[in-house]
DNA sequence: GCCCTTCTGCTAATATTTTAGCAGGTTGCT
DNA sequence: AGCAACCTGCTAAAATATTAGCAGAAGGGC
């Protein structure tokens, strides 16, 4: 699931490939099937092969996603998250990015003010 | 797992009360001692209970986590991330926090400079 | 001392996941 | 036409996860 959210849509074989320790395409394609069953991805038809997508919005995933994280390991807090994602020891952050975020948290103040 | 990482520790009954549709407290013993056979949690004796924590650091998992969330739904970018933590559709966050985020951001770029 | 509650370990049945093989269809090349 | 390289669905075996029941030990109150 998270591959196909990371890539959008992808082929029964582009899984495979991406999949560490890849087992058989039949597995996989099980695998595809059952889920879909389950309605957690759908697939559409492109020439003669299958191409799988989530069946859930991205935004929406993104957003349990995120509430998730937040509370397993932020206490609920944004703050704290945003603490970690710039703390040098868990992720190299570019000056540019750096300076990219500030701007993201400035224009959030400017609109709430 | 999740529960244990937000909690910091937890007995056996604890997990159960948190649990959403909880099982018997005999399933969820058998689960914790299978993921202590695994190697992912590990227990302590507190009186005549134990209480169980991860085996990970929490540092570690958390850095994996949001690795894997940045990889998953951010295309690897930090600002992307914390652009969706700022948006409003997303979350709410109080004025105050939005201040003390800004905050954190312009410590990291003095040290940075 | 005896019972009630709460814990542990063990055991076992059931459900689900994971894996792969096989048959049949389509496309395209020779 | 025949063959190779894809794809799909179906099927089934094996591994794993999930669930719960039961027995025995320990503590606390009556």
């Amino acid at each position: 699931m998270d591959l196909l959210f990371a890539a959008g849509s992808a082929t029964g074989q582009e899984i495979q490939q991406q999949l560490p320790d890849p087992p058989s395409y039949s597995s996989v394609r099980t695998v595809l099937r059952i889920l879909e069953r389950k309605g957690y991805v759908q697939h559409r038809e492109e020439g003669l092969r299958y191409v799988y997508e989530p069946a859930v919005e991205r935004e929406a995933a993104r957003k349990s996603a995120l509430e998730r994280l937040l509370h397993t390991f932020f206490n609920g807090s944004a703050q704290q998250a945003v603490t970690a994602l710039l703390d040098p020891r868990i992720f190299r952050i570019s000056r540019e990015e750096l300076d990219e975020i500030a701007e993201v948290v400035e224009r959030a103040r400017r609109k709430r003010s």
